[in-house]
RNA sequence: GGCCCGUUGGUCAAUCGGUUAAGACGCCUCCCUUUCACGGAGGAAUGAGGGGUUCGAUUCCCCUACGGGCUACCA
């Protein structure tokens, strides 16, 4: 089985914006391709119509290309294994549900979905809470296991409609081999006859990710530990359907869960906490409700999957920034963790903050001018370049960008003149007047030249540079942030330069 | 309730029977810098509990506790 060419699948549903979790899903799906030269492959899981959301499967696949873990195979790339679309595979499910009835490995039920609710109603007690169509109760339902065939034909004939449900068998065990658990074992009698063709012709889940992980030559199945309950089922039907000896392997992913509390993380989280939890912003069409993602929050795409990696997985190393390739080149499914990890954003911003600070400027320009443009600013782009190497450190997100550059290009709006008032005096307005005013001296305006004429001037007025230089930051910046003042002096020129001083001085008098 | 999975500092985590139990994030102290960062040096902080197995258990087994997942004609 593992001789066989390597094809894996992220198959996500296209109900609404791409959590976290999926995307890292399909990153491992992606490292683990490239890894073994194999093919990833994009399923759309739309077989849920009162679920469909528009433009949710375009949404997917732009976070994934924003990841640049595009898969090689899906609905945007037709190929041998087309459609990749569930809902334009029906025929072929409802082919393998009506083998299945036929060789005895399920059966119609024709029970309405307020009989089911009066079973459950009826069977519930203490012991019990949630009551399982199993074969403890099948007996005593409406279906072609416990009705006359003629009644079950006659019912047919009638168009009364129907699913279809696997028989799940008595007392068997059924054992998985998870990539990342080892061996785990059910109980048959644990699981419940799994409806598999739903009265509206269309598959469940478990039907179809058995039907087209065949049909589409999966060799290993990577899917959320949420999946491991209903794995007897997906087992049994590789087996009923006779294709056992091709079977993937299955690789439950642990979960990722809430920063805090408890469980899986979820889209309110992200709301409470104030973070992004899907890849890229989603409208969603009806509400018009916008969530956050990491994308417009300010992340690095390269960052965002780096983060995403290491979260569950490592490599042993104690490293833990790589990049895409090192990624797929260190990937292996044993070494990913059994239990889930807590989501902590500080640690993913931190990625962030590295990967910006490895970024050169020229990588990092189009994003800050994105960003950039969302200020009404007139844009130098040829000052932006040294701009950004001389902050860079200083960003976390790309966002930060703007407060680190705005000033550049822009008198700042609000001085910070408490944290330099209280030790101002009438000789250092003396001193920044002299300054301004002696500025024709200086030949060439660079930051190394101001800093010597600034710093010359200082010892000749008696004053420590030192405590010239924060008010001289307050007049360039507004406030105490920002790299080297004479920096800062040369880039923005030396009118601005006296424009800005001018400004502040004439606050300070008041 | 039942079934399944899991459990090393606050968080991510290394260790694959013998270590002073790594490293990272965050936090704290100091240095660099009279800004903010970056960088550097330190610090506090971990094996859920109980039984075994073993010369020796964080590591292997069992029980308990705790956490999570599932228990739909949703995925």
């Amino acid at each position: 089985m593992t001789t066989r060419t390597v094809r894996v699948r992220f198959a996500p549903s296209p109900t609404g914006g791409l959590h976290l979790g999926g995307v890292r899903t399909a990153l491992f799906n992606y490292l683990f391709a490239k890894k073994h030269k194999g093919t990833f492959v994009l399923r759309i899981e739309d077989t849920d119509q009162t679920r469909f959301v528009a433009g949710a499967e375009q949404y997917i696949l732009d976070c994934l290309d924003w990841c640049g873990i595009l898969p090689d195979e899906g609905p945007h790339v037709e190929g041998k294994f087309s459609p990749y679309r569930q809902s334009e595979r029906k025929a072929s499910y409802r082919k393998y549900a009506n083998q299945l009835v036929a060789s005895g490995f399920a059966y119609y039920a024709f029970d309405t979905p307020e009989e089911l609710g009066k079973m459950r109603e009826a069977f519930k007690s203490e012991s019990n809470p949630s009551p399982q169509y199993n074969s403890k109760v099948r007996m005593q339902m409406k279906n072609s296991l416990s009705l006359d065939k003629e009644i079950v034909n006659e019912l047919i004939d009638k168009n009364t409609p129907y699913v279809i449900r696997i028989k799940m068998p008595n007392n068997e065990e059924v054992k998985l081999n998870d990539l990342i658990r080892g061996e785990v074992v059910f109980n048959t009698d644990q699981v419940d006859d799994k409806v598999l063709l739903k009265a509206d012709g269309m598959p469940t889940y478990h039907l179809a990710v058995v039907v087209d992980d065949h049909e589409m030559e999966i060799t290993h199945a990577f899917r959320g530990e949420e999946w491991l309950p209903s794995s007897p089922v997906h087992v049994l039907l590789w087996d009923y359907l006779g294709w056992k000896d091709s079977m993937p392997d299955w690789a439950h992913l642990p979960l990722i869960l809430k920063p805090d509390g408890q469980g899986k993380l979820s889209k309110r989280d992200g709301d409470r906490l104030g973070f992004p939890v899907f890849a890229m912003d989603w409208m969603d069409p009806k509400t018009g409700e916008l969530t956050k993602g990491f994308k417009e929050m300010g992340f690095l795409p390269e960052a965002f999957i780096n983060m995403l990696a290491l979260l569950g997985w490592n490599d042993g190393s104690g490293e833990e920034i790589f990049d895409k390739e090192t990624l797929a080149e260190r990937f292996t499914i044993d070494r990913i963790h059994k239990g889930g990890a807590k989501f902590d954003f500080e640690k993913a911003k931190w990625f962030n903050q590295e990967w910006i600070k490895k970024s050169t400027s020229e990588k990092l320009l189009p994003y800050v001018v994105h960003q950039l443009t969302k200020l009404t600013i007139e844009l130098d782009e040829e000052k932006l370049l040294p701009i950004i190497t001389l902050v860079k450190d200083r960003c976390q997100l790309l966002n930060d960008f703007v407060p680190q550059i705005i000033y550049f290009f822009k008198d700042p709006e609000t001085i910070d003149t408490a944290s330099i008032q209280t030790k101002w005096d009438e000789n250092k307005s003396i001193f920044f007047n002299d300054w301004i005013s002696n500025l024709e001296e200086l030949t060439s305006w660079d930051a190394m030249s101001i800093e010597t004429h600034f710093k010359e001037k200082a010892t000749a007025s008696g004053i420590k540079t030192g405590e010239l230089q924060l008010p001289f930051r307050i007049m360039l910046v507004g406030a105490k942030f920002g790299p080297t003042v004479f920096e800062i002096a040369a880039i923005i020129g030396k009118e601005s330069t006296i424009r800005r001083i001018n400004h502040v001085l004439k606050m300070l008098q008041q």
